[in-house]
DNA sequence: TTGTACGCGTTATCAA
DNA sequence: TTGATAACGCGTACAA
């Protein structure tokens, strides 16, 4: 007699005989209640509850080739514009029978594929990525892949499945014209990391300035270095040195903004008399700085949150109203902005 | 005939046909190759490359009641503190075969409770848990569970398994010393959350200054609101509203300092003159403020790190030098501390 | 609505 | 060092 002795803990037939039914009620019943009569079900569920019975995911994913896995692929998990999304990813899938599997690519294209691979083989039940930019090995995995899938952050012309986000184009042309708008004239760019949706934004801002007639390429300053704000004061201190006469600067994201901030108040130069500031993605700090900070708001929680339930409808066989979902974005003018004409 | 089709991908099976030995040789050369001859073991690799075969994870857990999971499980995703730890345990992790399952209790003892549950139940290959303050079922869960247990953040005496942190007793014990040193008379304490690690700084500090003889509860203002650089500029002013003596403020954590800065900024009271600001955790952005911020230097990177390191280790069936890894902490002082008497 | 029989892909057990 | 066989716990296919 070879008997091995799994887990210990009570399986699903352990169930189905304290209930006087077969395995195969049980699975009905825990997954789908309606197959099963009202009978039946409050027994089931009794017995359940009695052997403090946990369904076990890797047989069940095994038997069914389809786990309860969601994947979500991020390039930072130090970027707070990232957090939040997640936050929103968790507190929706929390509710439900899903595992979130979290990938990290670190900006990285290959990693972003290797992950990509890794997390299909699981069978998972979705796919969230962000970005648009994915390699077309990734692309072609994705769209073989018999699951919902979301790019996130971002929208496009082109989606794998589906997608929310916001135009980064868009919003690097609002902060642009803005800043136009409250009368700066020599306006500059300063970008760190340089992501593809970076260079969107940036985009975007040369497109407002070409059409303003203040397009000067000599006052963009974008690094490959990863954001932070001691990066912020350090470039706007050498886009200074270069040209003494800039006097705005749309800041790649909130974290140069404030750094810009701090250097200009070192430098003794007066935010917004002499120096116009906006970032983008309205971090909470933004509100709270002195001055305070303009910036484009996006609404990173909505984003996560509309990605699962976006999930969960194609899920439940619902025909989505549209496959892309485009959040906007909104300019909060602050007082860096704000200058006395 | 009753086929069915499972996933399609190549199984252990036909990499054993390939190579024309029995699966479970297949199964030994791909997870420990030294129990199998060269000569096999090369046959089999490149059966393996040439069909592009994937373990299958959730087969493989089930037959051996032991996935390649660790359970990660933190009270916050948007919290900088926990970013940089999660980052730490996602860069050691991905090396090897591991996949991290992560969890958000949203400081809920509760919910972290339920997570525990639900990550023993996937016969995790080790447990990584913020904190030490788990309920006692959490505690039992763990210190049943048969893989290897890291709380991380903090020490204590009382380890489940393993820990790795710093005493935030002795945090805050270090910033009163530091304020009071300074020559400040009247310090309070800005505190959000107040959760147990920061109920425990908060006796630190309060020990700090009993021992100088400066201890005064009126200027102890704390909250249950989750932090935020807004809160940290209301915070101090409602205690200059209540205390127009007090003459600095040991904050909770980075975003108050900030707020707090932001604040005083905006009343025109001179920091570090007449406010001296310290805060804790040293976030990027504390050394390129306007002035700099005063804080607490924590190696939150090398808490993950050292966390995964003495997982493998454990796994590997190595002997800890220590279950107890106290990483300390640095004053890190700047401009907010540093009045001219 | 309920049940029977079997397979999902891997590893533990025992034998050679 | 290698292999045959039987689990691991559940869901699918088919039948009743």
């Amino acid at each position: 007699m070879r008997k091995r002795k799994g887990a210990g803990r009570p399986t699903i037939a352990d169930v189905a005989e304290k209930a006087g039914v077969s395995t195969i009620t049980v699975s009905r019943a825990l997954r789908d209640p309606s197959k099963v009569s009202d009978h039946l079900r409050r027994k089931i569920n009794n017995a359940v509850r009695k052997l403090n019975y946990v369904p076990h995911s890797h047989a069940s994913a095994l038997a069914s080739t389809r786990s309860n896995i969601v994947g979500v692929i991020v390039p930072s998990l130090t970027n707070n514009v990232f957090a939040d999304t997640l936050r929103a990813i968790y507190d929706e899938l929390d509710q439900g029978p899903f595992q979130v599997q979290l990938g990290n690519s670190r900006y990285v294209a290959k990693d972003e594929e290797r992950l990509v691979r890794t997390f299909l083989g699981q069978g998972p039940s979705a796919m969230i990525i962000a970005g648009t930019d994915q390699t077309d090995a990734t692309r072609e995995l994705l769209q073989n892949a018999e699951c919902p899938v979301v790019q996130i952050m971002e929208v496009g012309d082109d989606p794998i499945d589906m997608m929310v986000g916001f135009s980064h184009f868009e919003g690097g042309k609002a902060a642009g014209t803005h800043l136009m708008q409250k009368g700066y004239k020599r306006i500059g760019f300063l970008g760190a990391r340089m992501d593809p949706r970076s260079h969107r934004r940036l985009e975007g801002f040369k497109d407002a300035l070409r059409i303003g007639g203040r397009y000067d390429p000599d006052l963009i300053m974008t690094t490959t270095v990863s954001s932070s704000v001691s990066l912020g004061a350090e470039l706007i201190g050498q886009l200074r040195a270069r040209r003494s006469d800039l006097d705005a600067v749309f800041c790649n994201n909130d974290d140069l903004a404030l750094g810009a901030l701090f250097g200009c108040q070192k430098a003794g130069i007066s935010v917004p008399d002499d120096m116009g500031i906006i970032g983008f993605n309205d971090l909470e700090m933004m509100a709270a700085s002195h001055p305070s900070l303009t910036s484009i708001r996006t609404d990173r929680y909505a984003i996560g949150k509309r990605a699962v339930e976006m999930i969960k409808a194609e899920l439940d066989g619902e025909v989505p109203e549209q496959k892309i979902l485009d959040l906007g974005f909104e300019l909060q003018q602050r007082e860096s902005t704000s200058r006395q004409k």
